[in-house]
DNA sequence: TTTAAGATGCCC
DNA sequence: GGCATCTTAAAC
């Protein structure tokens, strides 16, 4: 997913982004994952419908999105935590409340959602469907990748140490890691 | 029914 | 380091 975009026709603009960081989580056997255990909620029904569909949920005061992945009933999902502003830079400067530096617009799961207006009425949606979709951007070389631990989930036992967050070497549009 | 914690971000 | 703010899971 890293290069891709994430395009949003707003009433306003088109809002494009390319994906720069993302983190993998596992469906039944992640213990950091909302569906671990295959725990099957209002929440998290959407992870075990069929793949390419908008997981997203509130979190304190934002929303995150994620893209469904894996088959129906294996309720895995990739969750996008960054993107490099392609095009609308001005309307997200609106949205984000007139922030100034370019790279704190989208640098965070919650920033970018707010930057790209995407809401809770996207659950479900499908990325292939306007208004908001996934298109084709860039391929990327796997010596472009650069690995972590996952962020802001140190209580989630061993899967704390998986290596499941993926983001672009040296790109200025990746969040800033903390545990 | 109540409570505590959370895949965060902003301010001090 | 504190806190906003609200959903959800799990304890009573």
């Amino acid at each position: 997913m890293l290069g891709k975009l994430i395009v949003h026709e707003t009433k306003e603009q088109i809002l494009v982004g390319k994906i720069v960081e993302t983190e993998a989580y596992q469906g039944s056997n992640d213990e950091a994952a909302h569906s671990f255990k295959n725990l099957r909620t209002k929440r998290t029904d959407i992870m075990f419908k069929d793949p390419g569909r908008v997981y997203c949920y509130q979190m304190h005061t934002h929303v995150l999105i994620n893209v469904v992945a894996g088959p129906a009933e294996t309720p895995h999902a990739i969750l996008i935590r960054a993107v490099e502003p392609v095009a609308g830079l001005d309307q997200m400067i609106l949205n984000r409340s007139h922030i100034k530096n370019k790279f704190n617009l989208t640098n965070g799961p919650g920033k970018l959602t707010k930057a790209m207006d995407i809401s809770m009425a996207y659950y479900g949606h499908h990325w292939s469907q306007k208004p908001l979709y996934i298109s084709k951007g860039i391929n990327i070389n796997a010596f472009e990748i650069e690995t972590s631990p996952r962020i802001g989930i140190a209580n989630s036992g061993e899967a704390a140490h998986y290596p499941w967050r993926f983001f672009l070497k040296h790109n200025p549009y990746v969040s800033n890691y903390r545990k």
